[in-house]
Formats: structure tokens, sequence, C-alpha cells
DNA sequence: ACGCTATTTCTAGAATATTCGAAATAACAG
DNA sequence: CTGTTATTTCGAATATTCTAGAAATAGCGT
């Protein structure tokens, strides 16, 4: 990952509705979604929400495969990871301790401890 | 941290003058750096950088104190830290497995001296 | 006070982003 | 082939961002 690639990223992520848009295909992983009830999710005109897209595809953030007439979109969490760990790399030089609170707390937000999800 | 508050901090980073300058008051923590300094080491005019320090500080991203002549400008990582929380909080809803592989990562990165670097 | 240095604010033009109506493209059913 | 549904591309208006020259502000030394 290199600064190009994080800039676009970022700027993919830094608008309102494309950040929606992102946070609601990571919500239907691994199903996906597809463009048109995106739309209607986001309350958003179609051609407006494809340009965004659009934007979130170039960004490798999101992929599209076709369905027969729908084009389902997901949510590209190998991308998104690599872009965190980027982020990070970053505060990590020479003060370790610096990110020790960044794991605490993904580790205390990813590792549900007890019990297990009733989402299937 | 809402959505809003989360646009602006990724708006700020998503500009590469305002990536490197952050990333470089990164490396220059906990001293800092001048506003000047920053600007000749990142070679950029002193008042285009300024407006970009702006953004950053309205972000909460950066803080500034005044010392004598010079502003010395440092980088806010409990911000910066919230930022990435958030974010990987969305993905966290419902499958950690998503994101124990950015835990992981960040804890080779950031690993503590105690143990050696594992290269693997 | 004056000059010097460091930084910001003002300003405006250029570049880029956002939005959406309308037209185009793609897939399927009859 | 024609019609319907799903989505994208085109085009153009509007809004925002980026950049930097010039002027203004803040602090320090004399």
């Amino acid at each position: 990952m290199e600064t190009e690639e994080a800039v676009l990223a970022l700027a993919a992520l830094s608008q309102p509705t494309r950040l929606e848009a992102f946070r609601t295909l990571v919500r239907h992983e691994p199903d996906g979604l597809a463009a048109g009830d995106l739309a209607r999710l986001l309350e958003v005109p179609q051609n407006t929400l494809s340009a965004h897209l659009s934007i979130l595809s170039r960004a490798r953030l999101v992929s599209s495969e076709r369905h027969s007439r729908s084009i389902i979109y997901r949510a590209n969490l190998g991308e998104f990871r690599d872009i965190a760990v980027f982020l990070l790399r970053d505060c990590c030089g020479g003060r370790p301790e610096v990110c020790q609170p960044v794991v605490e707390s993904l580790q205390s937000c990813c590792a549900p401890k007890r019990k297990e999800k009733a989402r299937a």
C-alpha cells in the first residue's frame, strides 16, 4: 500500500453517501446487495449511487458481479484491512506504546468472548 | 465518533500533502514540528501548508501550541485511534473473523520488544 | 519605536467533485 | 422483435477544494 493508493481509498470513504454505502455493504457481507436495493436503502437516485459505487470500485473497496439482471456489490474487506494497517503502521514507527490502545480496543471490539451472534 | 466526524477526518487525510503532513508529524512525536519546518520538509509554501494544517486541526487530527515565535504542531494520536476504531467497528458487526486478520497484523506490527520480531 | 522572523488570513482563479435528468446498455420474457 | 427491469454513461449545472500571491498578525531583539 502506497500513499497514492491510500489517498484514493480515504477519498472514497470521505463522502457521506459513500461511507454509508460501504458500511451497508459491510453489514450485508457475504451476500452483497444489488445496486438498486442499495440505492433504495440509502434513498439516493440510482445513477447517483452508481457514480459513487464506481468511485468505491476504483478504490478497490467494493467488488461487483453481475447476477442475471442485477449487479451485486460486495465490500472488499481485504482492501479495507490493508488501509487500516497502512494507517496504523505509520503510528507504530518506533513507538509501539502508541498502537497498544488501538490493538486493545479492537480486541475487545472484535472478540465476542462468550455468546455466538444471533444473526445467521 | 459519528459518521459526520468520521467523514471530516477521512476527508482531511485524503489529500496527499495533508496525509504526508500528518505522517510526518506522527514520526516526530512527541516533540512536534514548527509549521515552517514542516513546510520546508514537505516543500510546500507556508501559506498553503497553513491551510492544510487548519483542515487537519479542524478534524482534530493535529493540535498546535505557540512556542515563542513558532507554532508547534503535533499529531493527535487519540483522535487517530478513534477513527481507526470507528472504521473497524463497522467491519465487526456479526463477523469477528473479519477483524481477526487486522488485529493480528497490528499485533505483529506493533509488537513490543519483549519478543523478537518474527518475520514469518 | 523599528525591523526581522514566523505564521496566518484574505482573495481569487483553476481544478475537481457532486448531483441528477435523460439517454444508452444489458439481460431476460413473451 | 418488442417490452420491461436493472444499471450505467452522458452531459451540464452547481458546489467544493486546492493553490499561492499579497497583506495582515504575533512575537522577539535592539
